[in-house]
DNA sequence: GTATAATATGCGGATATCCGAATAAATCGT
DNA sequence: ACGATTTATTCGGATATCCGCATATTATAC
């Protein structure tokens, strides 16, 4: 642990980095920067939001490193930093996935 | 998306997931399962927690479907139910230091 | 049955998150 | 310089989370 960071400390940023992923709208940026780059507009149009609530929700990814923000002109694109992030994505997507199925399973039954 | 599931809602589903990962002292119970399954009061010596407090954060992950409850006389053990989600705490860790090393180089570099 | 041990749950106040509205900041074109 | 466009930030109220305390539940032993 490089720079002088407690266990509480490192679980605590952990936690942090989950917190940011902890948001349907989050989630959903997330999603739609899996395909390359792009725009705040075009995520505004695409997902249908108040530019400043995307912008606010971009702001929390940003903080957590995320996501990349590059600046082209009065343009910002967005982009994802890292691709394990979506693999972690994909991973508790599919452990979704199998919790619903049991739940079904389940419902049956009973 | 089998049980009639819109869009919406199953990011609103994927995000309590991540919700239920986004908090230090669930991760350090994830972490503790990992090794095999752990009573509570085992867990409550090893993290140093309260009881009531252990007990609501396992509720948490109980709801979630994360981990799995088996009762064995008066005493609960707490396992880990899918691997995957162990997996995915490992890459968002794995992202978080790689975060911290490039912030380190940063400030080096400041 | 009562007492005891292990675990879970309800309550209430502190703290954090969320969203929309308004405003600020950055960049472009003229 | 100014106005227009794109993006970011601040503010405030509603809503949700967190924790400790007290209490309930469940199972054992007598």
């Amino acid at each position: 642990m490089s720079t002088q960071q407690s266990k509480e400390e490192f679980y605590q940023l952990h936690a942090h980095l989950c917190k940011a992923l902890a948001h349907p709208t989050r989630l959903l940026i997330i999603d739609e920067l899996r395909d390359g780059p792009r725009s705040v507009s075009e995520l505004v149009e695409r997902l249908g939001l108040r530019q400043s609530n995307l912008s606010q929700h971009l702001g929390i990814l940003r903080d957590q490193r995320l996501v990349i923000a590059r600046r082209d002109g009065q343009t910002v694109y967005y982009s994802l930093r890292d691709p394990r992030v979506t693999q972690a994505f994909d991973l508790l997507r599919q452990v979704l996935r199998s919790v619903l199925r049991e739940g079904e399973r389940l419902a049956i039954a009973n």
